[in-house]
DNA sequence: TTGCTCCTCACGTCACGTGAGGTGGC
DNA sequence: TTGCTCCTCACGTCACGTGAGGTGGC
């Protein structure tokens, strides 16, 4: 029969408050052994102490108390390994994100923000090979860069002509955090009907307003702020679906500040 | 007189979403220069948009809404960089957190965890020069470092003899994240009654058991559910104040897995 | 017996997100 | 005129924290 210890005691072992205890209680996370059928007194045992460790370090490091449920739920030795690889993982991205939005602030305040000029062109039409898909918020850039990555090989694995660089149609709403349409295509002569999840398209014709970002896509909003500035002062009325091409990226330099982004909004002609 | 646009485009700008944009008019860190009397409908200048930009990065840098108004409302540029160099002086000790909780999770799943020894002695009285406060969870640990150094100073500078290591006394509810007594002591000879923020202070003789803890501090929840079940399974009676000798610490080597602290709490003659 | 520990609600916090149900603007 | 945009509640989310008011345990 194992010791047990008032919750106060194990809050103290644990370096857990007494209401997180209760917290992950009625959560179902952690279950006292124990408890006093007429008091409500909670008792745990001596060795729920390990437990209550890792879920102490998983919570610190911002792991979500269901997949810390699974995580300690989970039998299979490999399958915890990798749900934990998997937060891990998050975690090192969710860095890299902070890290790239100090350089973003840093450089916002460096100054030197003349607008970005904005230019009128009548693009023709182009037949492409593209792959269409209504996406989330969340995972616009993971799925994008699945897409973006899967274009790349057919076409050079089907010896497709190129005939621009990459590019991409997307709804307005997916730049305000709403779901929407996002089609990244690959300009090419005579695009076969269907590739994988790739299908032929034509991008229509268009009077393009556009615009060219250089550096890291985290502060492309300032050139969408800079387009918009334009259209709204000009009166120009325009369709709700920006077209972005890709003019140098990660695939050409690894050096950012040399990308280089097209960002542009069709004319409605009226 | 300036240019605005609706809110859903003043969303696509800035990359912010309208519910975004509602909330911040709300609690009035951003508010639409003209809302229509009948409709309701909010309308932003195109100068809004820097502040919008700016209001963004701090957001993604996880700076609370407060202090991203106090920031905006600092007429002062110093003010402002000060502000900002707060938050991410901020932001790298919680970088610096995570990376410890990174390395405190792998060394617990490493294993090889045998219980610590834990052992029994009988620690006579001594004389201190110490510092008493009554702190909140938030602020224990930058109350600590600067206290303990504080003392350090003080014996350095007064020549006191030093008759041990640091030490401390804690109230047991600071590791249940609640607000508690702390008194950081260093043993001395003849203590002047006062000097600065310290006074002299006689700890008093105790039965102790004790264990000791190597490594970083981020661990000694290992310790300290070592010793709680050591005295839960022998039913020892413990007093509600924790003791704490730093034997080895940073000030002795940069070495973390050098660093032994001994943890103890009073038996309670009965 | 007396504090002290522990209990259960109910509500607050933070920064939005999610609908429901409805109206205005081009 | 018809969608489409935008509006206002009201409530939900996430992981607890904050009291209020009360009872059990040594």
């Amino acid at each position: 029969m194992s010791t047990t210890v008032t919750i106060g005691r194990f809050a103290t072992m644990t370096h857990l408050s007494v209401k997180t205890l209760h917290h992950y209680h009625q959560v179902g996370l952690l279950e006292p052994v124990r408890v006093d059928a007429d008091s409500g007194y909670r008792y745990y045992a001596l060795d729920q102490l390990p437990t209550a460790q890792l879920i102490r370090r998983l919570r610190e490091l911002r792991m979500p108390i269901p997949d810390v449920k699974a995580l300690l739920g989970a039998g299979d030795p490999d399958r915890r390994d990798a749900l934990l690889a998997a937060h891990l993982y998050r975690l090192e991205k969710e860095l890299a994100r902070t890290h790239s939005a100090v350089a973003a602030l840093r450089s916002l305040l460096g100054g030197g923000h003349d607008p970005a000029p904005v230019t009128r062109r009548v693009e023709p039409a182009c037949t492409a090979l593209g792959i269409a898909g209504t996406i989330a918020p969340d995972e616009i850039l993971t799925w994008w860069n699945a897409a973006r990555g899967e274009l790349r090989l057919l076409v050079r694995e089907n010896g497709l002509r190129r005939t621009g660089p990459l590019g991409g149609l997307f709804d307005e709403s997916l730049y305000r955090r709403e779901p929407g349409a996002a089609v990244p295509f690959v300009p090419v002569e005579r695009p076969p009907a269907s590739l994988g999840r790739a299908r032929a398209l034509l991008v229509p014709a268009a009077e393009l307003v556009v615009t060219t970002h250089y550096g890291v896509p985290e502060a492309i909003d300032l050139a969408h702020a800079d387009l918009g500035s334009f259209i709204a002062r000009n009166e120009i009325a325009v369709d709700t679906q920006i077209r972005e091409y890709y003019l140098h990226d990660e695939s050409d330099t690894p050096v950012p500040e040399h990308w280089q982004t097209e960002i542009a909004w069709s004319i409605l002609a009226n």
